[in-house]
DNA sequence: TATTGTTATACTCTATAACTATA
DNA sequence: TATAGTTATAGAGTATAACAATA
């Protein structure tokens, strides 16, 4: 053989390492932590309670708290009480807030670019294996 | 079909996320942070000049002489001059640290827990795929 | 009394700028 | 003068504990 293969294990870290990487990037080039544009991105379907969000995002609810407070300082996001139960707040996101998250969506070209280096066939096999993996 | 099939980027996300989580919680366990974690796994080949680690670990180098303080405020490295070049001080793993480094590596049980899923041909055409989106 | 969210606090991660020691 | 690393500082992420409002 010509050159010694990177283990199965190791492809898969830097694999992981690349993506994380270009995540966080293309957050802060919109002047985002990677943690903010999860969070707008996690309100892209509707508006969601804080208590929700803690859990979607696997943090405490007082860190909800504080990236809500930095996104809504900046007209990304607005806090509103439940009609219903008052103690619960509703997050969602502005449209100010989605055009940043658009922007985020489209600085974050790399896995466009990495599938795009795999067939069609290629990229239905990936994705079975993928199922496996997360079942 | 019987269920919507998620998108491949949507799998991707998942299995980062995943991956990401649990490496976190290894680290964790044993009162590491993931960016100690890492900087600890980058020591375990030999010793590194503080700036070749800051240069791998894609960060500044005042955030490594940081993050080797408090790893050596726990014995965990050593900091020792360059005996060429007295401006360089290169970072090693003690004793100690590799005790810690190997139970972070067993704690990090997911990898080997997702790709025993997988049998010995799937483990190789997943090889390859990574192979083509590393390239 | 239990739950939702916030506040206060503390520690870590991270970068920038200024500095020290060495080359 | 240029380079390696550190220090000082500041903003952000994160958790714990104490608290307020509501249920």
């Amino acid at each position: 053989m010509t050159e010694a293969a990177e283990s199965l294990d190791q492809q898969l870290w830097d694999f992981v390492y690349a993506y994380d990487a270009a995540y966080d990037a293309a957050a802060r080039a919109v002047g985002l932590s990677a943690a903010q544009a999860c969070l707008l991105d996690a309100l892209t379907g509707g508006s969601r309670a804080m208590g929700e969000l803690a859990t979607e995002l696997l943090c405490d609810a007082s860190n909800v708290t504080q990236l809500a407070a930095r996104l809504e300082a900046r007209g990304l996001v607005a806090r509103d009480p439940d009609p219903v139960d008052r103690r619960v707040k509703r997050l969602s996101i502005t449209p100010a807030g989605r055009q940043v998250h658009q922007t985020v969506r489209a600085g974050f070209d790399f896995p466009a670019d990495r599938l795009g280096r795999l067939s069609d066939p290629e990229r239905r096999q990936l994705s079975q294996l993928m199922s496996k993996l997360l079942a």
